[in-house]
RNA sequence: GCCACCGUAGCUCAGCCGGAAGAGCAGCUGACUUGUAAUCAGCAGGUCGGGAGUUCGAAUCUCCCCGGUGGCUCCA
């Protein structure tokens, strides 16, 4: 006997073998509409399994997580048996479904727009219909001889175990596909209004270009048709916020159609990377970094030594000059490793910082560019220190830290991984375990949480990537620290220690914002054009309410500028309700209003972007609050008089 | 690079089963002098992404190229 408890209340001894529908049904009878599944810890099962061990069992409904993914992979079976009417000789290869989403990979001729709309009437028919799916339990030998017509159905079911009771049959009426479940009872627990097709793409089985191309279709899924007008609510938002349209509104950069995945910086855009850059010398001059800058163009002679030539070679832009062959920097550490060269260095000028703002190019597919957040050109906040090995856990704590403070400026929280030796790699393995195992010692020295993720590490060593979380809960890799022992040996770098002898340095290569243009990108989508006073292009614009005003507006603007507030005068022959609403457009965050009453008073009123309105402000008290918001880079509008 | 979709005025878009290129906003000119998210009128603005083809005639149909969007893969 075992023994059971659902949904907390305990059913006493059951049975082994007993399926969980009879379970249930000790619980609460015959009416199990609304449970779509269980969840034994953290497991999830389906009523038609069987409980052999004693069980906590937590019933699942369509408002559960674990409950929409039994949702989800039905929809992709529905979705197999759509495309198997319509498109009778397309071949289905695997399906994969998250807790909103799904998708099924089918080897057909390219699927169209117009095919994707029937198909997604069709699902809706095959759910209404509402027939209960059959679920067989076949072993390996049979399942290869049910789907022995289909070779990627067979390769899945190859690499399955013997004994395996993952994959079963799934029918519904005469069609029949592989199913690794858990799997829905009955179809009619799905909301047909709830979901939606979404794309149609091409993809390699199993991932891997070599092998043949099939076409994905995916589609989402919500418990209710609320949920889903929520998610095209929320999609919409994203669209207002996409960087490229604020980008094109706010006249931050554009993008040509000659020069793709080059980015152009226009003034206002220009505006915020000056600010945020002259925010990285600041805080990386306290941190006893020496900015440096190396050229675009490099000799071939050393990409072939720093490895790049062979291991990056597809990335790169190669050109020539003077009958020799250089490359366009992709990177910029051998450019700091020349620099390292030029000087004989002691043990005692280490940690040597050099940081650089560094332009680089790399040749991205032309299928991944997309606004600033994937480009061909893009300058890099970099940073290669050479240190000795009894150094670097003092100073990864510091790099650290700088990356957590400039984070912590814009409101971004963060999640942050450890990547450890890849297959491919150099060095020996106990360097790689040494290393690794100290950057995981200094983050948990600093109590921060992180994620393995194995084999990811940079070929030459381990590294810590930080993912920023924006305000939509996007994450966004930014900051990148990566231990490399490889670099020095290739260049045989070289400082002179207290004993007189020469010693090899390692170097550790960082970046805090990663790409400068992504960055920015970034930042427009997480603030939706609205940035922190400290960046704002325009800080203040002055709006007189008649031609009358001129002259008070003039004098109240210049003082403003004096005191180094970018303001605008609008002088235009607009009325003051226009004006207003160009200002806003424009993410103005402050429209000092003028007036005849201002005028008579010598004050003046203010309206924030945030549509906060302070009447008969003096001038000075206004400057004195708008100056302590830049100094302290602080968030938001709102003024403290 | 691969698949689908898209490309018309500076911007947002209409026109597209072939038959004289349109609107709103922005711009310019003028009038209005306005109190918290669009004052009115006029003017100007387009090799319809590029090229080839079909046709008496192509923004519209066909093919090729370029670019963009969403995915795949890759990444800062």
């Amino acid at each position: 006997m075992v023994r059971i408890s659902v949904d907390e209340e305990d059913l006493g001894d059951c049975k082994p073998g007993m399926t969980i529908l009879e379970i249930l049904r000790k619980r609460y009878g015959g009416d199990l509409k609304g449970i779509l599944g269980v969840k034994i810890s953290s497991r999830v099962l389906s009523l038609r399994d069987e409980i052999t061990d004693s069980s906590e069992i937590t019933t699942l409904k369509i408002t559960d997580p674990e409950g929409m993914t039994l949702v989800c992979d039905s929809l992709a079976h529905v979705l197999a048996r759509a495309v198997s009417r319509i498109i009778p000789d397309a071949t289905m290869a695997s399906l994969s479904s998250g807790q909103n989403e799904f998708s099924y990979d089918f080897k057909t001729n390219p699927i169209t727009e117009e095919t994707m709309s029937q198909l997604q009437k069709i699902m809706i028919e095959i759910l209404k219909d509402a027939q209960t799916p059959q679920i067989e339990r076949l072993s390996k030998t049979d399942l290869l001889y049910m789907f022995r017509e289909n070779a990627f159905k067979k390769t899945i079911i190859e690499g399955l175990d013997e004994n395996s009771e993952d994959h079963v049959v799934w029918h519904l009426g005469d069609f029949a596909d592989l199913c690794h479940g858990p799997h829905l009872l009955n179809l009619r627990e799905i909301d047909s209004d709830a979901f939606e097709l979404k794309s149609v793409s091409a993809v390699h089985w199993r991932g891997d270009r070599r092998n043949v191309q099939l076409q994905r279709i995916s589609g989402v899924a919500f418990p209710s048709r609320k949920d889903l007008v929520l998610h095209q609510k929320e999609c919409k938002e994203l669209e207002k916020r996409d960087h490229r349209r604020i980008g094109k509104d706010l006249r931050l950069f554009m993008l040509e159609e000659d020069n793709p995945g080059m980015p152009f910086l226009l003034p206002n855009g220009m505006t915020i990377v000056n600010r945020l850059v002259e925010f990285w010398r600041d805080t990386h001059r306290n941190e006893g970094y020496q900015e440096i800058s190396t050229p675009i163009l490099l000799t071939k002679d050393l990409w072939l030594q720093s490895g790049h030539w062979h291991k990056y070679a597809e990335n790169m832009l190669i050109t020539a000059l003077d009958e020799r062959e250089y490359a366009i920097k992709p990177m910029n550490c051998p450019g700091a490793i020349l620099v390292y060269q030029n000087i004989i260095h002691s043990y005692r000028d280490l940690p040597l910082r050099y940081s650089e703002i560094g332009l680089v190019h790399r040749h991205e597919l032309s299928g991944v560019i997309s606004g600033l957040f994937r480009v061909r050109a893009f300058r890099q906040d970099d940073a290669h220190i050479f240190l000795m090995e009894s150094q670097i856990a003092d100073e990864l704590d510091k790099v650290i830290r700088l990356i957590d403070n400039t984070y912590r400026v814009f409101g971004f929280s963060y999640v942050v991984d450890v990547s450890t030796r890849p297959e491919q790699f150099i060095g020996n393995v106990e360097t790689w375990e040494r290393s690794t195992s100290i950057l995981m010692e200094v983050l948990r020295k600093r109590n921060m949480a992180f994620r393995i993720k194995e084999k990811e590490g940079a070929f030459y060593g381990p590294k810590i990537d930080f993912h920023i979380r924006d305000c939509l809960g996007r994450y966004w890799q930014c900051g990148t620290i990566q231990l490399d022992f490889s670099m020095p040996e290739r260049f045989n770098l070289e400082y002179l220690s207290s004993d007189g002898g020469s010693r090899r340095p390692v170097m550790i290569h960082r970046v805090v914002f990663g790409s400068i243009e992504r960055f920015l990108g970034i930042l427009i989508e997480h603030y939706g054009g609205k940035f922190p006073l400290w960046l704002c292009p325009i800080q203040i614009r002055v709006l007189p309410v008649t031609d009358s005003q001129l002259g008070y507006a003039r004098t109240v603007a210049d003082k403003l500028r004096n005191l180094g507030l970018v303001t605008e005068i609008d002088d235009s022959q607009n009325s003051i309700s226009k004006k207003i609403r160009m200002a806003h457009k424009e993410r103005i965050p402050y429209m000092v209003i003028i007036g005849s009453q201002e005028e008579n008073e010598s004050c003046i009123s203010v309206r924030t972007l945030d549509n906060e309105t302070y009447n008969q402000l003096s001038t000075d008290s206004f400057c004195e609050s708008v100056i302590c918001k830049i100094k302290t880079k602080t968030l938001g509008y709102q003024l403290v008089i």
